[in-house]
DNA sequence: CTCGGTGCAAAGCTTTTGCATCCGC
DNA sequence: GCGGATGCAAAAGCTTTGCACCGAG
């Protein structure tokens, strides 16, 4: 998804009231970080967004990335993911329908897909265990029925 | 799960299948480590059951536990779950009926559960995104409607 | 002015790797 | 005996922490 402008604003709003709320300074690198995430698309890890923070004007240090992430991901401005692989993953998710991930064995690309049936999981399936779901993980781990996929270009980014 | 032999047998035969038909070799760690694996019961990670090893008669190393460990999963006698943690965690798998899991956003302890639901999103999914899916990783985060669940005995280990 | 946040580097923790030795085949 | 597997320790990779300085409130 390319930059949107709206879309920034709307996100700064709602970071800017969690900051508030939750009597956190607003510090210039907090902004730029968000900014940096929703100005790019797809998944990311903290080094890929260190390196486009670095290679530009920003001054920042992994540490600050690491702690702004935390609090994105608190404000549900970011979602995190551990793919099963020792290097969490980031998507921006405001905006975005609620979606799970396919990994393909082949070739560790992502594919994103929805399946209403886990939302159904997701809203009752906490009822009979007494709990109250509050967010979700599922990941199906498939082969390639297609020939060739990892030069196929509709399939997403490729995880380390 | 208490100990039981005749599980244990038919493991280290299906352990021992699939060394052959992989053409590795038959060590004695290998063997060791698995049956420290089936004595016990629950979710593990690596140190855990590394200290199992050192604190009895064995003499492995860390690197033979993560080989033998890679193995067991590949046969299918272990399954290894990333609970959103930096350590991962395992748990036998032979003769336990497919369950998923749910991780207190209170406690942090494990509480497994069956969704038949999930059974037909596992063997559907698939084939729209035109993929065979191999294995599947759904955790529900929730949060602890019961009081006290941090001492409740009916859930399951506190991952770290 | 205060003290929370930051940059930097060092430390921490989990996992992988290199190498000499060992042992299954 | 050959070559894969192991133990040990060192290295690698990701994340967290300690500390002095900076800047938001």
């Amino acid at each position: 998804m390319a930059f949107n402008a709206g879309n920034l604003e709307e996100v700064r709003k709602i970071f800017s009231a969690y900051l508030e709320r939750k009597n956190l300074r607003k510090t210039s690198e907090r902004y730029a970080i968000l900014e940096e995430i929703y100005r790019h698309s797809g998944h990311f890890d903290v080094e890929l967004l260190y390196g486009q923070m670095k290679s530009k004007k920003y001054r920042v240090s992994r540490a600050t990335v690491y702690n702004t992430l935390d609090l994105l991901v608190d404000c549900e401005l970011v979602s995190k993911h551990q793919f099963g692989r020792n290097q969490a993953q980031y998507e921006k998710s405001y905006g975005y329908k609620q979606h799970d991930h396919l990994i393909c064995t082949d070739c560790n690309k992502v594919v994103e897909f929805c399946d209403p049936r886990m939302q159904n999981i997701h809203n009752t399936a906490g009822e009979l265990l007494q709990f109250r779901v509050l967010h979700h993980s599922l990941i199906l781990y498939a082969a390639c029925a297609r020939k060739n996929c990892e030069n196929n270009p509709a399939m997403g980014t490729k995880i380390k």
